[in-house]
DNA sequence: GTTATTTATGTTATATCGTAACACGTCAAG
DNA sequence: CTTGACGTGTTACGATATAACATAAATAAC
């Protein structure tokens, strides 16, 4: 399922050429299986956001798209954003109102975004246990969850490290 | 705790009247515990959030406060709802945009709120169970949780019933 | 292969959400 | 009674997001 390169170890050192190549690789499978269209900017959205590793707002992205001969208006970001988060290709950060790639794309996750509040740093880490729970609690009000958004402020090991 | 009546039943009929005196009373206690101005904006703020029993827009909670011949401009809106933040009187729901009183103020509970895509009823439950399951994801990265944002897009009762 | 239809891209313009900075007023501490 | 902290109000602006429409590219229908 990967190649060989350990993807998102969040807040970990990694090989990150590896991890952008890969996670790309696997993220246009993961659009051909869905019968998506990956197109250029779409395609180039998703890799500047990988290329960053990071969690990214609208217009900076779409700053970078111009830079790359694409349109420079709002809504060419917003739609290819638009695309990646439907297809589950990038997540949005509504804390930061901001956009970050998925980390595993086509994996059936429940991504939770844990955001260092001394760095800024972002990193998507597996819930499906905090999803588990969110589903028995909302089941207790007879409410069935869909889509959820679990995003967490705190301190990451290397600030935590550094001292509070 | 209360007096007397069913505080916060999710997407559940209650007394709304009595669930607002009650609510509203336990903040007011919550604020003089901490030694915060409940001040007549930032009162009627939460009372406006409480009277609507729903989620609402900075903007909205201005307009209404205008009408009580409070200011107009937005900063008004945003302190007062800064404020009911801060001091756990409110919650800010990101999804939306939107800001709604909190049913358990004083309580120490960790919120989670429901969405309901097709009414946009939005219902604040208890998420002690998801809040540990987070943490316990967190921890796995190292990274410790401070504050947590905990939001599910789906169908309420009523909705489901009423059919897809 | 040409035409019809859908899908995608780009644009202008505008809506919505949020904050910085400053003036004035109140109130308690010294 | 003055100082300093806090609160309220204002103007002005910044940041985020979408509506509506024109053009172009890809796909489907024939």
């Amino acid at each position: 399922m990967n190649s060989g390169c350990d993807p998102n170890p969040a807040f970990a050192k990694h090989d990150h050429g590896c991890c952008l190549r890969d996670t790309l690789a696997r993220a246009e499978d993961v659009a051909a299986q869905a019968g998506a269209r990956l197109t250029p900017v779409r395609r180039r959205a998703l890799e500047i956001l990988l290329e960053e590793h990071r969690a990214m707002g609208a217009y900076e992205v779409l700053e970078k798209l111009a830079e790359g001969g694409f349109g420079s208006q709002p809504p060419v970001a917003y739609r290819a954003l638009e695309f990646l988060v439907d297809h589950g290709l990038a997540h949005k950060v509504r804390r930061l109102n901001a956009f970050a790639a998925c980390m595993h794309p086509g994996e059936d996750h429940a991504p939770v975004f844990l955001i260092c509040r001394a760095c800024n740093a972002v990193a998507e880490t597996e819930g499906q246990g905090v999803r588990a729970a969110l589903d028995e609690a909302a089941l207790a009000s007879g409410f069935s969850v869909e889509r959820a958004n679990i995003e967490a402020l705190g301190q990451c090991p290397a600030c935590a490290q550094a001292g509070a």
